[in-house]
DNA sequence: TCCGTCTACCCAATCGATTGGGTACGCCGT
DNA sequence: ACGGCGTACCCAATCGATTGGGTAGACGGA
């Protein structure tokens, strides 16, 4: 007979049971439940001399076994848009943490940002029985969610927020009025925001916080100096094309939502001669580990990414025990460095 | 009664069989067994009545049932150092995708290269009765493999490779001689060579495929001029600061063996006044994507991450199965950008 | 007519843990 | 001496899919 599953030889109750001279069932709610032994489950020796022996024969109980009695695969699902994306790696570490804390496994999948890919994922999820969703990759206008919520499974926004449902997120809206805040009183009054993909909250709130801060502040902003673009360098760079093509004169400082598109931005200013720093100042967002490395360190809104993930778990176990949950907002610092640090003449 | 499971009721192969009037068991081998149904399975007829309820109905099997039966869960696990390295996040893309093929799902965790972390991370994830393991950060002298080997976990490596074990790497050794032969084609006589964690074959090998290489073509390579370090950029600008500490002349070109630690090493040198690809020339190792998008941009030695992911699952899927299966090096393939473009006078 | 052979199913055990409902025994108070 | 009550267990069903071993009925050949 092949001994197929990784490990070879595993214990079970049964053999744990039998090996002492009692019953599985009275083994497992020895070792099932915390301290309720007391309780009437088994005498104190008994339950000593059980995870004694469990101890030394290194018995592991079967999540299968359990979770086909239970219905609870202690599993979380987490959807991104893809995990080569600094900013998710990192809320996923934070979400890895948090939820093996809890005793809790995690899958992880790439949407990629495609509708179809995100529907395709979150069924390949749910028919490997996991408790509940963190979706990582939330789109606006998406009908995904409303008929997750209809089929009543359980899950969590996380990062990318959509008014009516549970979310763990960045306070997008604050963070890009500090960038306003920053860069008015850096002296600039002419500025253009590359402002992502606008599917996401993420893109959404950083470039209204910045925009209706600056006319707060009584700036200008012409509807052409907010340009939609990809999350990535590539997208950074086309986007810092479109607005030194189109702005004339060109502005001093521009605002990338997100720390790839700002660098690639930067690419795109120095192939123009244009000082990044001195010519013109660059924002980003997220601060990822790069921002401050870069020969031009990047200025950049820090976001706490790694609470951010811990967060969402946190959330996801009160919607799973039940709990009624409220959408989290975490704060944002502005980190300013060399790329925007030095004033532009009133 | 709650309904705790995620997707609220679930059809099963009895309910799909009641309502046809037909036995589970035969239900079970239409749906199961691809086309031997013909063979003594069941009628076609009831076959497509079968599969046309089961299509209706939404039917997923669950698979905690019956992997509880077959002792096969069909998930594989992958452990990394960590995600939010772009060179293991690529690595992961490749293997979530080729895991998917082949009907697999994957747990991914996080080491931190620490081998406390490494035997924990790999205990929890042979309690969630993985089918097998994927192991992303191999130490070269590690015990763990030979355990697990022992016990009969069936895994391959990945990235980094470990003599005697299967693997799926990058031909890192080839790697390191091709820079070797760019540089010294470049005229460069002073080199070193920042050369990351001595416990990854990833390191050693690229080091000494270059040291080698540099060597065989009459070059010499002061021992003070290898300098050991971590993988990130803070290793990468220390180690540079060492190298610029001790050499003297300073070399003209460096060769990291990773991208972070490369960009790392091109902020030590810009502190010191020093241009990047005019004083001194920079190579990286990886490819990542920031490489061709930094300001000054970095040659670097292209691996196929994506497809090291996708061969690491095949090869363990050999081994599931198995077969025997040979350690697999991928080729890899020099970009050269301005960061080392230019020659050095002879 | 009888036996053999398919075809198209059915039956029941099994995987390992969980859990609602027993039950035997001892001890206590009266 | 007897009812009552805890304590410390045991029993058996259950979750959903899989699988080795049947078996009834049809059909064919000798």
């Amino acid at each position: 007979m092949e001994e197929s599953t990784a490990g070879g030889r595993t214990v079970t109750l049964k053999d744990l049971a039998s090996e002492l001279g009692i019953h599985p069932s009275t083994v497992s709610r020895i070792l099932h439940s915390g301290s309720d032994v007391a309780r009437g489950a088994a005498s104190v020796a008994t339950a000593e001399r059980v995870r004694e022996l469990a101890r030394k024969r290194g018995y592991s109980p079967d999540p299968q076994a359990a979770g086909l009695r239970t219905r609870r695969t202690h599993l979380m699902g987490v959807i991104v848009p893809r995990l080569s994306d600094l900013v998710l790696a990192i809320m996923y570490e934070g979400i890895d943490e948090a939820a093996a804390e809890l005793g809790y496994s995690t899958f992880v999948m790439n949407s990629r940002d495609d509708p179809e890919e995100q529907r395709r994922k979150t069924d390949s999820m749910l028919a490997r029985r996991v408790d509940g969703l963190i979706i990582g990759d939330a789109h606006l206008d998406s009908g995904l969610l409303r008929e997750l919520a209809a089929r009543k499974v359980p899950f969590v926004l996380m990062n990318r927020r959509v008014p009516g449902f549970p979310s763990a997120t960045c306070d997008d809206v604050l963070g890009g009025e500090l960038v306003a805040e920053h860069l008015w009183g850096k002296g600039h009054r002419n500025v253009a925001v590359i402002a992502g993909e606008p599917y996401a909250s993420t893109a959404v709130d950083r470039t209204a916080g910045f925009v209706d801060r600056w006319r707060a502040l009584g700036g200008r902003i012409p509807r052409k100096a907010v340009v939609w673009s990809r999350f990535d360098t590539a997208g950074g760079r086309e986007a810092a094309e479109t607005i030194l093509a189109h702005c004339n004169p060109h502005p001093t400082a521009l605002f990338a939502v997100n720390d790839f598109a700002a660098i690639g931005a930067m690419g795109a200013l120095r192939s123009h001669g244009l000082g990044v720093g001195r010519d013109v100042a660059v924002v980003g967002f997220n601060d990822t580990s790069l921002a401050a490395e870069l020969p031009i360190p990047l200025s950049s809104v820090r976001s706490p990414m790694l609470d951010i993930g811990r967060t969402a778990v946190q959330l996801l176990k009160g919607v799973l025990d039940g709990r009624k949950v409220e959408s989290v907002k975490l704060k944002p610092v502005l980190c300013v460095r060399e790329s925007s640090a030095f004033g532009n003449a009133v």
